[in-house]
DNA sequence: AGCACGCCGACT
DNA sequence: GTCGGCGTGCTC
């Protein structure tokens, strides 16, 4: 009876694929094997996720599989099952959602369980071999001095390349046959789970501390817990002893951080406090590195995984704890391909795995604050600033009519100075790098515009260019205007880089660090800037969001945020949330124990009601006031969002694709749908963007009617005519 | 996503 | 005269 398997395929198709087992592959089939086809003109590796004994296609359509790659399902069942709840829940194919959790490694064909790997050893010739008769080869001799000071070890390519040993002196050693190669068989550590070393001593917890660390360790099985600390209150040792417990069950750990908090001190620390294999997932790894950390998480063998957003998919081979730190962080957020949210996936794995899922942060999502106040998810606060260090004081300046030097007001200048006169730091945020987001005409008053995008060149005074951030479009400087060819051309408004100029010129005897994207593209500079920082080198510190997020800057007292307006008035309307957390996280910058910290705020709008709310309440407040205005908007988390997004050369393509859409989904007052309308950034890179926006109350009907529709949509001819995707739960109407 | 086929512009 | 630009279509 021929066998018929269905396969994901790692192609952006809605669908499975059938082939035919042929009679000569005797091997067992499972679900979650890894397959090698053969698809058009190429060849790809496909998990199986169904076995039959019959086929709806004609049999002539149907290829046969070439080999089956796997003895075992290479991910766990909890795992396998959430890549299914998650295609599924994103409205893309199984295929897709799997090339997102693989490592690319194992896509490509790699071993599941690891080589054997090479050890270098000495044979009993070269273990007698003096050294001194190797006088007149220094390399070789160097060599077999090492190996025979560690008899029975030897040296695995690693050590060998670590230790700067030639690779000649290597192959002579051998083909005199002092010195052979060895498979040894790369055996799993479990040790951890028996005996587990624990490193440097926790800090005395605090009360609130302790209850904390005393429900989440009660709780058996699934439980979600939203741990809301402000910064400094001491989160990481919480998550620290929640580990401990897991560590001492025999369980791993898995730790989620944003992107820009994965730092070589976060690290540490967890390897400091237990002496366990870490494995360290991020973007800069290679294939094998990552396959390497995957591998260990799956056999046990690390008891502790961190890593950021794509982490979330390492298996674990006995799952013990979930912990998503920075949950509010937007970067847990994929933005291409499948935009899969990393918290949302973690609490769903949370409850596939039946392990408790911990979301820390000192500013709630309103996602997460809503499921905390409904009882879905249990909330623990810990509410006291490490070392009781006092309030910050606020201050809002009006710069409406005021004079303002590069972007900044008399008045901030004169708090900047009292602050460096004492001996303080003083951090200004603005959230626009280089040195003016666009290039006047004095004559004519002309705008440089990018010729492929609706955007205005940003300038960059110090690379001798002008280029658009949105497409990455960029030209040197012109010389003379593009509309009237006058020279009189100069930046207007103010960026990071400007802003560094004038502080050098307004306080030379202090030095600026800026901080953005431009100063920290070479490798390690960021590191190298931090450090200036933390030896109090730099007085002055400029910068963009990068600044805001994660560093503790003990010594600044003073936090000057440059304009507001432009981050409280985007059209987006998870504005007000997203400042609201950028604000309190920058003024938990200012202040320390023994020092007092003041943050300043310039606006145009200072009756602002939001801004007014934010201040006067704090986050917890504010975070629950805009909740009740997402329920009466319909807006998420209250209602249920879907974003249909369409570009193409010809506006019209777009338009009338989702024209089309619109069409094939209902419309009533439970299933709201917006559009098609323009993206915000109406030209992006040469194509119009549109958009299609749903809402819907119930998340069951959402999925119901897209699961209905999208067939239809995908068959619509005008969809050919256009790129479009589809994003669950937008972050942004971008 | 790849990969091939196919049809028009600027180069040796 | 080609090389190569990317639009279009197909993949069990």
């Amino acid at each position: 009876m021929p066998v018929f398997v269905e396969l994901a395929l790692p192609v952006p198709m809605r669908q499975n694929f059938t082939y035919r087992v042929p009679e000569t592959i005797k091997q067992t089939l499972h679900i979650g094997l890894r397959v090698k086809v053969s698809f058009g003109r190429q060849q790809l590796i496909g998990l199986i996720t169904a076995i039959s004994d019959e086929c709806s296609l004609p049999a002539t359509q149907i290829k046969s599989i070439s080999a089956i790659l796997d003895h075992e399902p290479i991910l766990p069942t909890a795992l396998y099952k959430l890549t299914l709840w998650a295609a599924r829940y994103y409205f893309t194919s199984q295929g897709q959602m799997l090339s997102q959790a693989l490592p690319v490694a194992l896509r490509k064909g790699a071993d599941t369980q690891g080589q054997d790997i090479t050890r270098f050893e000495l044979t009993d010739s070269g273990k007698q071999l003096e050294p001194i008769s190797l006088k007149r080869a220094p390399a070789q001799k160097k060599l077999l001095e090492i190996l025979q000071q560690a008899p029975s070890l030897g040296l695995n390519q690693d050590e060998f390349t670590a230790l700067g040993l030639s690779k000649p002196a290597l192959t002579a050693l051998e083909t005199k046959g002092w010195l052979q190669r060895v498979q040894v068989q790369l055996n799993v550590d479990l040790s951890w789970r028996e005996a587990l070393n624990l490193g440097e001593a926790p800090h005395k917890l605090n009360k609130q501390q302790a209850v904390a660390v005393a429900v989440l360790t009660q709780q058996t099985g699934f439980a979600c817990t939203l741990l809301e600390g402000i910064t400094g209150s001491g989160k990481t040792e919480v998550y620290l002893a929640m580990i401990e417990t897991q560590l001492k069950q025999g369980k791993q750990a898995l730790v989620l951080v944003p992107e820009i908090g994965l730092t070589p001190q976060t690290i540490s620390r967890f390897k400091r406090r237990f002496k366990v294999d870490v494995a360290v997932i991020h973007s800069g790894l290679t294939d094998n590195q990552r396959l390497d950390a995957w591998r260990m998480a799956r056999c046990g063998q690390a008891a502790i995984i961190i890593g950021t957003r794509s982490a979330l998919f390492t298996p674990m081979a006995y799952p013990g704890v979930i912990i998503l730190d920075e949950e509010h962080d937007a970067s847990f957020k994929q933005q291409e391909g499948v935009r899969y949210h990393a918290r949302d996936l973690a609490v769903m794995r949370g409850q596939l795995e039946n392990i408790p899922v911990i979301l820390g942060t000192a500013t709630p999502s309103l996602e997460s604050l809503q499921n905390a106040l409904s009882g879905r998810y249990s909330h623990l606060e810990l509410g006291e600033r490490a070392g009781a260090a006092q309030k910050v004081k606020q201050g809002i300046i009006d710069i409406r009519s005021q004079p303002l030097k590069s972007g900044m007001s008399t008045s901030l200048i004169n708090e900047m100075r009292m602050h460096l006169d004492a001996g303080n730091q003083v951090l200004l945020f603005l959230n626009r790098r280089g040195f003016a987001p666009a290039l006047l005409c004095h004559e004519c008053g002309h705008l440089h515009e990018c010729d492929r995008c609706d955007a205005y060149f940003t300038l960059h005074q110090g690379l001798n260019e002008i280029c658009c951030h949105h497409c990455g479009n960029q030209y040197a400087i012109p010389k003379q205007c593009h509309s009237c060819g006058s020279s009189m051309l100069m930046g207007h408004g103010i960026g990071t880089e400007q802003l560094e100029k004038a502080l050098e010129k307004e306080f030379p005897q202090h030095k600026v660090v800026r901080i953005d994207r431009d100063t920290t593209r070479r490798k390690g500079s960021l590191e190298k800037q931090l450090a200036g920082i933390h030896k109090g080198e730099y007085k002055i510190l400029v910068g963009t969001q990068m600044l805001a997020k994660g560093h503790h800057f003990p010594d600044v007292t003073l936090v000057g945020l440059l304009d507001v307006d432009g981050a409280l008035f985007s059209a987006d309307f998870r504005a007000p949330e997203r400042f609201g957390q950028l604000y309190t996280q920058v003024s938990g910058r200012a202040g320390r124990a023994d020092k007092p910290g003041k943050v300043l705020l310039q606006t145009r709008q200072s009756e602002n009601v939001i801004l007014r709310d934010l201040l006067r309440q704090g986050y917890g407040d504010f975070a629950r006031g805009q909740l009740k205005e997402r329920q009466l908007a319909l807006l998420p988390p209250a209602w249920n969002m879907v974003l249909l997004r369409a570009d193409a050369h010809l506006a019209e393509d777009a338009d009338n694709f989702l024209r089309q859409v619109a069409k094939l989904l209902p419309q009533d007052n439970e299933f709201e749908v917006i559009g098609p309308m323009p993206a915000p950034l109406d030209r992006k890179a040469g194509r119009y963007r549109r958009q299609l926006i749903f809402q819907a109350k119930h998340r069951q009907r959402l999925q119901q009617e897209f699961e209905l529709a999208l067939p239809q949509i995908e068959a619509l001819p005008e969809g050919r005519r256009c790129r479009w995707s589809i994003d669950r739960d937008p972050q942004d109407l971008m």
